[in-house]
DNA sequence: ATCAAATATATGGATATACGTATATTAAAG
DNA sequence: CTTTAATATACGTATATCCATATATTTGAT
């Protein structure tokens, strides 16, 4: 996404920008982690994802059953220094502590269970 | 403002952003300033400063017939550093480069009669 | 009181967004 | 090849957004 205000339009919903700041302070999340985090339903969540997909924000990994997500590579440096800035400055936001809270919850999906078994 | 993506939401609009983005770096201008930099009709810059005003990005300041706008003061700190952060990174952008060089150009309003009677 | 400049608002219509529900796709397992 | 889990897409609808044009409003000057 090259446009910028096509850039703050995609962190301009709560799901996306939600979804964004997961992803920029844990690297690397699937959609089943995603839907628990949020308590939101699956076809929300992806529909969200693939727009931001769409704008170049994401990109996304297929591993087997599962697809992650994480911040685009090729993300103009501008983009992510906003996004860093974001995440960084809402931190200590109720709404995104519980989000990351129920990340590192029990039973939040795939990344969880090789853990318990590596345990 | 309080809620993160209505912030965003008054970014992601590319009107929106080029104002906010003169006014991070020039701190006050006149709606006929922003009309003349972005070169668009003044019912159009009016509406979003308007916009920009309500959700308690801007405020506005009358002196005369004339109306400043500037960034909020009670700004909250991450919105603030957003704003930075975005202003900092999208300088070197030819849209806001034009936009910024206008403002300086000829005739570009009231703060530069002021100007021209002070030389 | 009238005029002109600066700014604001109203109106109507076109387009875009977001959502819930249902359904399709893909991949691993049996 | 059927089943199940994970993910994606389609569809219809409700709502929001943006714009251009026309018209108000406010202010300072004559």
């Amino acid at each position: 996404m090259y446009q910028p205000a096509q850039f703050f339009k995609c962190l301009a919903d709560e799901t996306r920008l939600r979804c964004l700041l997961l992803l920029q302070k844990r690297g690397e999340l699937c959609v089943c982690e995603l839907t628990q985090a949020l308590q939101m339903s699956q076809p929300k969540i992806s529909r969200h994802l693939a727009l931001l997909r769409t704008c170049r924000l994401l990109q996304d990994r297929r591993q087997g059953a599962w697809v992650y997500y994480r911040l685009h590579p090729d993300l103009p440096e501008w983009a992510l220094a906003v996004l860093t800035t974001a995440a960084d400055g809402l931190v200590g936001q109720p709404m995104f502590a519980e989000d990351a809270a129920r990340l590192t919850g029990p039973g939040a999906c795939p990344s969880d269970w090789v853990n318990d078994k590596a345990a």
